[in-house]
DNA sequence: GACAACCTACCTACTGATAGGTAAGTTATA
DNA sequence: TATAACTTACCTATCAGTAGGTAGGTTGTC
């Protein structure tokens, strides 16, 4: 793993953790074992490696989806796949989504990231909307919303309680 | 309005916008008219101001709702009651809700903070609760969950994508 | 020799927090 | 009623620590 790769892998963590305010430059430098300075060879600006951070999460996300059309072909619920990997980010990372964290604290971002994470949301919402037409619903644009808001605030409440079960017990009204 | 009052209202603002990492003793001095040195006086600690916002945020929250017995026994549906107040602390205050955004970052947060934002989803946990069993419903717990989380949810996608109408649209689907 | 990937050595701005002081008001005691 | 003791609500000055960022130098590889 390239230094930069690695940079950006201990941004993550922090971020998913506390936010874009969660990390600075000397942090992630210790961590990977360089010089605060030398993140600005790979980031010119804070702002430009957050932007990175939630261009990459959103390109590994989408990529680990696959496509939902696919998905229902082959006889699986797409919206349980979806379902799926938000429960694998919350359980097995034990954290945050990292566009819904920074989603929440968009108004304080720089412009750059907050284009990053509208980009996450419109290509989540299309993903969903598209799966929700698979499934025959009358409504996919609404049910879309619907699906990453309660899956969003699922997780930020079993977060907020510290209790992952809150999580299963609301993907269960997903079925 | 006192100092501590106005102090407690400029963090407010702050934390809706950015977190719990988005204000500072300086700012907040500022714009009450103080010295930084004597926000210290009215709370020892930035912990301790983080705490008691919250702890207000929730009480007002929880004395604005009102009843939920009581709002059925008026006539009126009390899930509407309480998706109207999410819907004025967005539209309205154009924010988010102070302690969705907290419980985002909950896993950075000093523990006082931490108390005191898990205080504010059990005591909506039990007044939804509530209100769903006052509606018939037969496992108001689950519906308890599943609504908190589609409303926290569906503030942090119309933040995200600068768009109440995402938030109006899955309101719909309570109905 | 050119470029990538670092480095040292800074800078300015800001963070929460503390020490010690002051003026005005309240309360208790003789 | 006078005075001492104490409280409230601030103040100035300063602290060590951390933030993001910059200029310019070094090292290793093609």
């Amino acid at each position: 793993m390239s230094k930069k790769e690695a940079l950006l892998k201990a941004a993550e963590s922090k971020v998913r953790i506390g936010g874009y305010g969660n990390f600075s430059f000397r942090e992630l430098a210790n961590e990977v074992g360089i010089k605060s300075a030398s993140v600005h060879y790979h980031f010119p600006t804070k702002a430009d490696l957050g932007a990175a951070l939630a261009h990459q999460y959103t390109n590994s996300f989408l990529a680990a989806l696959g496509d939902p059309v696919a998905i229902k072909a082959s006889g699986k619920n797409p919206i349980e796949v979806y379902s799926q990997l938000f429960r694998s980010a919350l359980i097995t990372d034990n954290k945050m989504c990292l566009c819904g964290l920074l989603g929440a604290e968009s108004d304080s971002l720089p412009e750059q990231v907050r284009t990053e994470v509208k980009r996450f949301f419109n290509q989540n919402l299309a993903w969903l909307c598209s799966a929700h037409a698979e499934n025959g619903d009358k409504n996919p644009a609404q049910s879309a919303i619907a699906t990453v808001s309660i899956l969003e605030g699922a997780m930020m409440i079993s977060k907020s309680l510290d209790d992952n079960s809150y999580f299963e017990q609301v993907t269960q009204t997903l079925k």
